[in-house]
DNA sequence: TATTGTTATACTCTATAACTATA
DNA sequence: TATAGTTATAGAGTATAACAATA
């Protein structure tokens, strides 16, 4: 249990962080915002999914999701699948096309950081990224990943039909409430 | 020097604190957005300022924080009194109700980061804050703070007319070139 | 009736550009 | 001529609400 003055000093901190995001967004090649990036990392990392799942790793609405995931498939770096086991679902996957853009962002992003952060060790890196891990483990996402073994760049698993998580559990977020008339 | 794998990790839990922040915008007040909140919050730890020394802290536009500015003396949180200095300057200061305000905002914002990282030990909490304070000044903020020692709630200093940081050193940011036409 | 996904709309944050008033 | 600050405008990100298709 950490004081009152301490979680006003992460608060102020958590917020200065924008300003890291954007010198990365920054960086970012024309046509694909950081939503788009966010979205393809996933999709590289994590393998094939559904909308719904994509939308609970990124802790955002689905329509915001949609959105991405429309500007992603009308660049031809995702495709949408109709789930075979769901006709109401989607799978998404990278393409060709994306993998190579998912390569490029990677190179990007992990060459500014490597200038940044010239003077870090390899063991302070490791720290911040663990600790941010479990922080966002912290705020609910029990069923985002943290769980599964970091995975390789090998051949992705064959999109696994039901997604990886609960998907209770939740109280909210990713489902605009339907309003009952 | 760490690896590119540790990079692009670094990259999306560092996309990922996005889900965090959002969290910690749904406890905010009416009329007191996110933005406002930074505001009073350096107001606050860093006493009066200028504009532009605020545009640097906040590592944005001054545009943007003047935007801030004049929502939150709109709503009476802050005054902008002129500089006697330099006529074209304003020097931001909370006034009681900013301050109240402010007490307000850390006592939620503490009250959710309390709850959501009940689990963590104080010294945890002191390593991710050391952190990400780290992270922020690798990010070319020479010149925000971190440099000063944990300003104390007392009578604060007779606004420095002069900024607390060279300002020159920087790329861009806090100002639009002004294009020559 | 509930769920998956899409679309329309609105709001916040930010950057760019042009402008005023000082320096 | 350069700087401090303001304002207008545009773009990205997100949430809410309503709708279609399917479960």
């Amino acid at each position: 249990m950490a004081g009152q003055a301490q979680y006003e000093e992460l608060a102020r901190q958590l917020s200065a962080v924008g300003a890291v995001k954007r010198d990365l967004g920054r960086i970012l090649p024309q046509d694909c915002s950081a939503g788009s990036a966010a979205v393809l990392a996933l999709l590289g990392s994590h393998g094939d999914m559904r909308m719904s799942n994509l939308s609970e790793l990124l802790a955002v609405d689905m329509s915001v999701t949609s959105r991405h995931a429309a500007h992603l498939a009308d660049r031809g770096w995702i495709e949408r699948s109709p789930d075979p086991a769901d006709k109401r679902s989607r799978i998404l996957h990278l393409t060709p096309e994306g993998h190579a853009m998912l390569v490029e962002l990677s190179r990007r992003s992990a060459g500014l950081l490597a200038e940044r952060l010239e003077d870090w060790t390899d063991a302070e890196v490791g720290q911040l990224i663990g600790l941010l891990t479990r922080l966002r483990a912290s705020f609910g996402d029990c069923r985002t990943v943290a769980h599964r073994p970091p995975p390789p760049p090998s051949p992705r698993p064959p999109a696994p039909a039901v997604p990886a998580v609960p998907a209770g559990e939740r109280t909210q977020t990713t489902r605009t409430p339907a309003q009952a008339t």
